[in-house]
DNA sequence: TGCCCTTCTGGTCAGAACGACACTAAGATG
DNA sequence: CATCTTAGTGTCGTTCTGACCAGAAGGGCA
């Protein structure tokens, strides 16, 4: 850790007292079953603040951003080292800067971030926990907020980009997809319907292999590696 | 002004040497005619800088976060300080922040704003010079792929809201209304479909008031209130 | 073995949305 | 008054979408 992460932001004295700090936070959203072999459910981890603003309550995971890094590097270093999850989709949200947000004058660039189930690091690092988005504690800061404008942003993208393919493994199910939908969006979808679509858009390739239970074998798809997940138009890469 | 605008950018001595800065600028669109009674044309001021990165070259309306502020707030004021200009619309772009786009470390908090015909100010300040998007020239640091990257956000936007409005007057024309969408999609549209389109939103009121010019008489409409220019989710006020 | 249950998968059908285009309305111009 | 140009309406065929039906293909169970 070269820097003090966020977690230490009590007592800046290293930094001139009047000066605006920039801090990186990220939004990580997966999906997994509210109990064993039950329906998804829409989760992010959070980490326990052991220092002063708002110490005790749980917040998104981030750090300052170093003076060497870029913002997307920073995102993802202070998630490896705060979660240590490294994300399959990481696109930033908003920059977040109201003056009252933080006891000290602080511009958080947050991003938001998409893992596949096997990326889920369930019992890695103390002080983190993972939460259902339909039940979350207050969040330290205005990271309520911030969480919020997070799942509207991504339930905005699910209806119009490929970005649910961050959200499963490189070999899914048609129904394994529909899922992913129905959790995110909170509403039934028809199999037929959103074969079709699915099917028409070109973003699949079906395989020869089946995944079997306990009916009818369903085929196989893998991701089409040659569309992007979201159009991010002249920004090719994240600054 | 309270703080050093962004031209004067040369030697920050009163901050730490290894501190990470703040700016605000913002990519302002206009739409005005090439040639007198010509067709519209995507236009945007830009300034021209008097200080050493980048001196002499043009650049986005911009300058320094103050402490006291919130970021929608300086990108405000500093639009005011250096152009004269207060947008109808104001919306965040994104958080620009590779290593080497400044020689020293600067955070750019971007926004993106529309102003009508009238908020136009030609000749307001010293060093303000309007450009057309198809012939910018180079300008400083990033400041073109900023360009860009607002350019595709328009054009995305203008597809799905009714962000096109804030280009306009109080009152227009169909034809008026289309010609905004055919400039930033710089393609024709179909008078009659986009009619149809237009009137099924929900968004426009009929006045009884026409617009006469050397032909049939044109009625004039009103933009409803009532509607969000754009869906912004959970983010009511500008952070 | 044979029946049933569930899910997978392909198909139909009606309504909505959309693009192309023909046509009427209304004022300006000469 | 004839004509020109733009404003505004209607129509038609295609595509997209949602609701629903039906056959296919397995496992579970009597």
């Amino acid at each position: 850790m070269t820097r003090t992460s966020l977690e230490n932001a009590a007592a800046p004295e290293a930094v001139a007292e009047d000066a605006t700090r920039v801090a990186v936070s990220t939004v990580i959203f997966a999906l997994r079953p509210r109990e064993p072999e039950g329906p998804l459910a829409v989760t992010l981890p959070l980490v326990r603040r052991t220092r002063d603003p708002h110490e005790g309550q749980w917040a998104l995971p981030g750090g300052w951003l170093d003076i060497r890094e870029s913002l997307g590097a920073a995102a993802s270093r202070t998630l490896a080292e705060t979660t240590g999850i490294a994300p399959s989709y990481l696109e930033q949200l908003y920059a977040f800067g109201a003056v009252d947000r933080s006891p000290t004058r602080v511009v958080s660039i947050v991003y938001w971030a998409l893992i596949r189930p096997d990326e889920i690091v369930e019992d890695g690092i103390e002080n983190v926990g993972w939460f259902d988005v339909e039940r979350l504690p207050p969040l330290a800061f205005d990271h309520n907020e911030i969480v919020d404008y997070a799942l509207w942003r991504l339930r905005n993208k699910v209806g119009y980009s490929r970005i649910a393919h961050g959200l499963l493994g490189d070999e899914f199910t048609l129904a394994e997809l529909r899922e992913v939908y129905q959790t995110i969006l909170d509403r039934k979808l028809d199999p037929a319907n959103f074969r079709r679509q699915v099917e028409n858009s070109g973003t699949l390739i079906p395989t020869d292999r089946h995944r079997t239970g306990s009916h009818r074998p369903a085929r196989l798809y893998r991701y089409n590696q040659d569309v992007e997940l979201a159009d991010r138009g002249p920004l090719s890469t994240p600054h």
